[in-house]
RNA sequence: GGACGGGUGGCCGAGCGGCUAAUGGCAGCAGACUGUAAAUCUGCCGCCCCUUGCGGGCUACGGAGGUUCGAAUCCUCCCCCGUCCA
């Protein structure tokens, strides 16, 4: 373990962080800790439902490296079963069970996009099947009578959803206790989650108590915003940057978000401090600093992290080339002109479009043709039907690209 | 168990016998403007067929039947959700 000063500890783990319950506790431990040479135990959970984690998830990655950096030991805990009891926020169909093979197909595919942050030696992975799934009734019964109603409904979106009479299930009111439940399996000293799982952190504090264990100090991480600028960032709301994306989506999605998010960005993903967050936001504000700038050194930085330098480079390039001055991009896809599209005079550029992969179907192909959004080697086409003799096609549709080879 | 209210397109939410593929908002897509930013403005926004015309067909308003020339709109039964009472 390291042996940095508890005041430095406490600072390097607080940076960035939303809300750190409390303050106090996690020193007093820390100190414990360092005595008892006994690292801490910190816990983070995981949904094995999506297994595509984005940027969002990354905040919170982040905040476990640091822990880690600090000598502690990070459980990466699938919630194997807790997903399966679900959470249907909404009205949505019951989501298909998922058999234990999916789950862990899910995991590997958690494991190969998280040690590219994390220690692998220094990480617990763990299924909280473990010992949820071998729990009795009575167990659950018991776990049960340790929390109460009007505890439960305390938290935001039960009273919300309550009052606005939108149903509440049975087991949604559960969820927390067996959340809370795996710190006590766990012996949890921290957990850490978003913001948006500050309610189950704090039941995790009171149903160790009732256990008779000291209560977890939680760790939240700000929500990061998605690309729409409002949204947390989610795939359902499809607003994300995946951190498996190629480095040219990934550098063109962070230029795509507004300069005011950037900052967010600037805090939540990457190493500058704040300080040096504001003197770039003063440069900006007066004029010596173009926003675009700033938020390619973003793309870059990010690009970096989670590809290569060299990708970053490259992305920057391409990002150059192809929006600065309009010329095709390099990767661009190539296809075989697709069976059914040739008619007498040429081809069916509808059809041609939706097989092609450039429409959702041919009448959206058609909608966007008649809409003046397409374009074939440079110049705007408007008829469904294009002449077109043996050679390639490059076809343009908003952002994206595609080469088709036409043979005679 | 009883009384009442409700289930509409990805979401929210109008419509309450034909003019409704279904007002409006959000999201989405494309165009203009730009820094492929945001904001703003414009168009599109179920699927398929005919090389396209203000063309034809199919599917859609919880489910199944029924009444009608014609239903998301009326009737019957069923399923689901909420509120109040017990």
């Amino acid at each position: 373990m390291t042996a940095r000063p508890i005041d430095e500890q406490l600072n390097y783990i607080k940076k960035g962080l939303a809300e750190l319950i409390r303050e106090e506790e996690l020193r007093e431990r820390l100190t414990k800790a360092e005595k008892a040479g006994r690292p801490l135990r910190i816990k983070a959970g995981f949904d094995p439902t999506a297994p595509d984690l984005h940027l969002g998830h990354a905040v919170l990655l982040r905040k476990m490296k640091h822990f880690q950096d600090l000598g502690h030991t990070l459980i990466f805990l699938i919630g194997e079963t807790t997903a399966m009891i679900g959470d249907p926020s909404g009205r949505n169909v019951t989501r298909p069970r998922m058999t234990h093979e999916q789950i862990v197909a899910n995991a590997e595919t958690y494991k190969t996009q998280v040690f590219k942050f994390l220690d692998r030696e220094k990480t617990e992975i763990r299924f909280n099947s473990e010992w949820l799934a071998p729990l009795s009734f009575y167990d659950v019964v018991r776990l049960a009578s340790h929390y109460t109603v009007a505890r439960i409904l305390e938290r935001d979106e039960f009273a919300k959803r309550y009052k606005e009479g939108t149903p509440i299930s049975m087991h949604e009111l559960i969820y927390p206790l067996a959340q809370a439940y795996d710190s006590v399996m766990l012996k949890c000293d921290v957990e850490l989650g978003g913001t948006d799982q500050k309610f189950n952190l704090l039941v995790g504090r009171e149903i160790q108590k009732a256990f008779g264990q000291p209560p977890q100090i939680v760790a939240t991480t700000p929500l990061l915003v998605g690309l729409d600028g409002v949204n947390k960032m989610s795939k359902s709301l499809g607003n994300y940057i995946g951190i498996t994306e190629s480095p040219g989506v990934m550098f063109g999605k962070v230029m795509q978000i507004s300069d005011e998010l950037m900052y967010d960005y600037y805090e939540l993903l990457t190493d500058k401090s704040t300080t040096e967050i504001d003197a770039m936001r003063r440069k900006i504000a007066a004029g010596q600093l173009h926003p675009m700038e700033a938020k390619m050194e973003l793309g870059h930085t990010i690009v970096t992290d989670f590809h290569s330098a060299a990708d970053a480079k490259r992305a920057v390039e391409e990002f150059a080339r192809v929006v600065r001055r309009g010329e095709v991009p390099s990767d661009i896809k190539t296809a075989k002109l697709p069976d059914g599209v040739r008619v007498a005079n040429g081809v069916r550029l509808d059809k041609l479009l939706a097989k092609v992969g450039l429409a959702e179907s041919v009448s959206d192909a058609t909608r966007k043709i008649k809409a003046g959004a397409v374009e074939v080697n440079g110049s705007k086409i408007h008829d469904l039907v294009l002449a077109a003799a043996a050679g390639e096609l490059i076809i343009q549709v908003g952002k994206n690209w595609r080469r088709v080879v036409v043979t005679a």
